[in-house]
DNA sequence: GCACGATTGTGAATCCAATTCATATATTTC
DNA sequence: GAAATATATGAATTGGATTCACAATCGTGC
């Protein structure tokens, strides 16, 4: 039995209109074409739908049925369409995101408050989970952007710069390294440090100081949570590296000191990639355009 | 933009599948037909539906939209198809009565309560309100089955005997006709006629007895309920002729005679009128029976 | 009851769109 | 890098849906 929706059109034209010559008029083609139609339905489904008694034809016990499915479908199709024309001007759309910086909750989620308002219907979503391969499920259209410090030359991907941060040193004021007002890498070797659970080489205290200086911290210790990170640093149990954001909720307590990187400074960047097509999507531009400017804000507060 | 079952069928089957090639076979159709099919489909609705940047090709944003659709619409068609099959098998169907004998609710329904538990699946109601032009309801599949005491002779409707009854004379124990033991037409005379309110020729007096004798009752009431035309008639404000099976609640109430109608014994036949094409299917045959059968017992009580 | 208008059915011809076949291209895997 | 797997493409073909012209039927008004 091969339904198709043109036989539910047809048949829910032919009740609207009450006959087939003007339900043939709705569905802008002639009569004859839609008796063929019916005809060849009923063959499939082996019975009448439609009582011939009377003249102007009428749905048969079986064609209302029929009818009943046709007027839950028929406004679910209409439902998609109406979708994909709103997909396609803009005003909808899927930002599923990928963060590769674990610290990157703290700025990213008022900024999708601020998106969520703007773009109501738009599907937004920060995944966590993907941290490895974020590119190719970029490129796989899993995730839609992915924020990253490490842009690389992938062709169909738009590296958009967002803002610059500087990798800070955090520790407890009872920490001897309080008293020093640059941290090098040689300050490291007898600390324990705190870090994120991910490899060296995403980790910025290592790839912008310690890997080329050659040191290595006493211990390290990998902590999930940035709260998590900054309750062991408060209680001198080690010291971090996390990106100044992040320290602005502890610049002004008195257990914490923060001290700059050095001998130079250390300035980092913060990208969002997106795909070549998607970059110039109103919804996109928009949230760029946010992900530049209110994460400074932030910070000024 | 035109989208069809088949788009459906084949995202769905794509997406079971994971790829093109292996839901061609699912589909009963070669890889390239599918392909074919996906790229006008991506035309229609001026998207990708799909991500081919890797290689088994996976659904896109869009395409996942879409996808949520084909999975409420697919099983909704599923359903119907399966409806129709039930329908051809005979195992459900639709049997909307007509009554055109007010007094037929009394055996009808608990025939109906019978019929119901044996078929389920079969959609039953009884449709009072047009006693007129019943027939011509049958015919256009307004209705299925018209119980009437009238058969006439239609191309495609079948009357099919059900069983026979007597119109029998009801009054209160005070009305002097208490003594008769047979009521005759001139007995009317002085008498108020209780009846349902149809047409004099729908009223089995009239057209048994009254009208040949050209007899008119004092008066004549029409009351709607049997209820309360027994009521009425207990209180001696009226006497009624009614079926006797409606008789039997009152037959052993002191308040109430019944008597037949005479001077010859009046019988009648109730019939059940079905489409030709109808009178055949399992569930009709089964109504069919239990309404010749069931209302006799029902009176033995 | 007849005639006219409206409505549906039918068959042949036509058209168009979907499929097939053969093959090219691209990706993954080992 | 070769083999295997997966998708795309283009021309040819097919088959189902539509059109056209006309027949058949029904309903209505006079």
């Amino acid at each position: 039995m091969y339904l198709e929706l043109r036989h539910f059109r047809t048949l829910r034209a032919i009740q609207q209109a009450g006959g087939l010559a003007r339900a043939a008029d709705i569905l802008n083609t002639t009569q004859s074409a839609l008796s063929h139609q019916v005809a060849g339905l009923e063959d499939q489904v082996g019975m009448e739908l439609f009582v011939r008694r009377s003249k102007p034809m009428r749905l048969s016990a079986a064609g209302i049925r029929m009818l009943r499915v046709a007027e839950r479908i028929l406004p679910e199709i209409a439902g998609l369409e109406e979708e994909f024309r709103a997909l396609l001007s803009g005003k909808t759309g899927r930002l599923h995101i990928a963060i590769q910086c674990h610290a990157c909750f703290d700025w990213l989620f008022p900024v999708l408050e601020m998106f969520r308002h703007a773009w109501p219907e738009v599907d937004v979503d920060i995944r966590a989970g993907l941290a490895f391969d974020s590119f190719p499920a970029l490129l796989r259209e899993e995730v839609d952007l992915v924020i990253s410090s490490n842009p690389e030359l992938l062709p169909g991907v738009t590296f958009n710069p967002l803002f610059d941060y500087h990798p800070t040193f955090v520790a407890s004021s009872k920490n001897p390294l309080a008293a020093k007002a640059v941290i090098e890498a040689e300050d490291f070797r007898d600390q324990v440090l705190i870090t994120y659970p991910v490899a060296r080489d995403k980790l910025d205290i290592f790839t912008e100081l310690l890997t080329e200086a050659r040191v290595e911290p006493r211990a390290q210790r990998a902590v999930e949570l940035t709260a998590v990170i900054l309750m062991l640093v408060g209680s001198d149990r080690g010291v971090a590296v996390l990106p100044d954001w992040v320290i602005r909720d502890v610049k002004s307590n008195a257990d914490y000191v923060t001290r700059p990187l050095g001998p130079g400074v250390i300035t980092k960047r913060l990208f969002a990639a997106t795909r070549d097509e998607d970059a110039a999507r109103p919804f996109m531009a928009h949230f760029l355009r946010l992900g530049r400017s209110e994460p400074v804000k932030l910070q000024r507060e």
